[in-house]
DNA sequence: TACAATTGTGTACCAATTACACCTTCGTTT
DNA sequence: AAACGAAGGTGTAATTGGTACACAATTGTA
């Protein structure tokens, strides 16, 4: 943790040490308790929620600098980290401007590398940054007021993910190590925001051969136990790189 | 067109009038002849070629930037253009630095944003840039060496337009107004480089509803003239946001 | 007028998706 | 301990979509 002098320090020299008008933000999903969450940070300064963000080292790659950040953010590394959309209205950041307008480094324009990372959600430990109190998973269904483009940025990160269902598959970052087959088609309703059949969804996901039919069963629910599955990375990397299906 | 002096003035201003640190690339595709082209330019030092690029202007937004920057080669406004990567190494445009390091503004670390383009041949009117002698189509048959990591940014491009090719409607800005379906059939077969049948063609382009079919034919030809079509605008816009198909 | 080449159209077959039903198993209730 | 409710496991018929073909029609040319 730095000091209020140590961080005013950083700040005076971020446009030494950041590329100037180049910006990050993430939007982490995560998956718990049968619904969709996404990591966010809450202003000191006002009653508005922001994604975590951060910037580009001079010398640094720009795919390395969405992992640093999502690690400051996480405490993990190693996670599903894609690019999805480049921000670059030059309104985009006027009320933050104003807001920070006695950082000399934010009074600048920024244009926005988005990414979506999708992660184990009790992997990750939440942390806020320099200029929030709260770093916690909201979610999707109460999701507090943006700043910025925040919402359109998420708002676009959710669309690229439900398009991304179609020809990759996903659940791997977002599903414990083992998990049944109920539980991963909740995460594909949640994902889509609708209802799939559950025998028909069971068919489909199998003979993608990305998943391994575990011997035990998940005991402890009033009900039939169902079955435990794990993925079969190696298959599942395949279809990561293959795509799942084609068109044409 | 500028003078000498007129343009070592422009580029002493650069860092000035530009944000620094990011760049535009566009990868315009065209379709002439049965062919696939991309439009490059050929450096006025070396024997390799490059994509059309460009800067941001300090208040502009990259949308614009992009149009801006395709218009000044090709003359043509208002066509497809989407933006595909970021391209954020930073070493990407280590070469480039050394080559023109007496121009003060290339002398730092570019992000490049990559956009392409779907662009009607008969429209457009190649005209280099202040750095090369050559702006032309090349066809994608016989591509001549890139400068940079402009091999990798058209790979990406062209893998990105196969990729959408599954759940977007394309052809409306290749094409001319008026086409035959053996016509519009070669456009796919060509950006997927893969034989299609042509009846199971017919019948599946057809069925997306986006093409009018037309009373004329196209006589001339040595054999059975072919009806010609023209795109259902209304339709095919439609089809665009709405994606062709859905999988879950 | 016959021919070669190309287009228009149709159909049988297989694969994938959809819409369902029935049985099994778990903890709970009585 | 037997019956029950609720959820999971598995199967199948009907429909849709995709693939692989064949044949007739039309064009300019030989």
């Amino acid at each position: 943790m730095l000091t209020k002098q140590e961080l005013d320090e950083h700040w005076a020299q971020a446009r030494e040490i950041y590329l100037n008008h180049i910006s990050i933000d993430c939007v982490v999903f995560g998956f718990h308790e049968g619904q969709l969450k996404v990591l966010m940070l809450k202003s000191n300064n006002e009653e508005a929620w922001y994604l975590p963000g951060g910037f580009v080292l001079n010398e640094e790659p720009i795919e390395q600098a969405a992992n640093r950040i999502l690690k400051e953010r996480t405490g993990i590394d190693e996670v599903f980290l894609r690019q999805f959309h480049v921000f670059g209205d030059p309104n985009r950041t006027k009320f933050h401007n104003e807001a920070y307008k006695e950082n000399a480094f934010f009074n600048q324009r920024f244009i926005s590398i988005g990414y979506y990372a999708l992660v184990d959600f009790v992997d990750v430990k939440p942390m806020p940054d320099a200029f929030s109190e709260i770093c916690t998973w909201r979610d999707l269904n109460d999701l507090p007021t943006f700043q910025l483009d925040h919402e359109h940025i998420f708002r676009t990160a959710l669309d690229t993910l439900r398009l991304q269902l179609n020809y990759q598959p996903i659940g791997y970052n977002l599903m414990p190590q083992e998990f049944t087959m109920p539980e991963l088609q909740k995460l594909y309703e949640t994902i889509l925001d609708k209802k799939l059949d559950r025998r028909n969804f069971q068919r489909r996901i199998l003979a993608f051969g990305i998943l391994d039919k575990l011997e035990q069963t998940r005991k402890g629910g009033a009900h039939k136990a169902p079955y435990l599955y794990s993925f079969n990375l190696e298959n599942y990397q395949a279809a990561l790189t293959e795509g799942l299906q084609g068109g044409w």
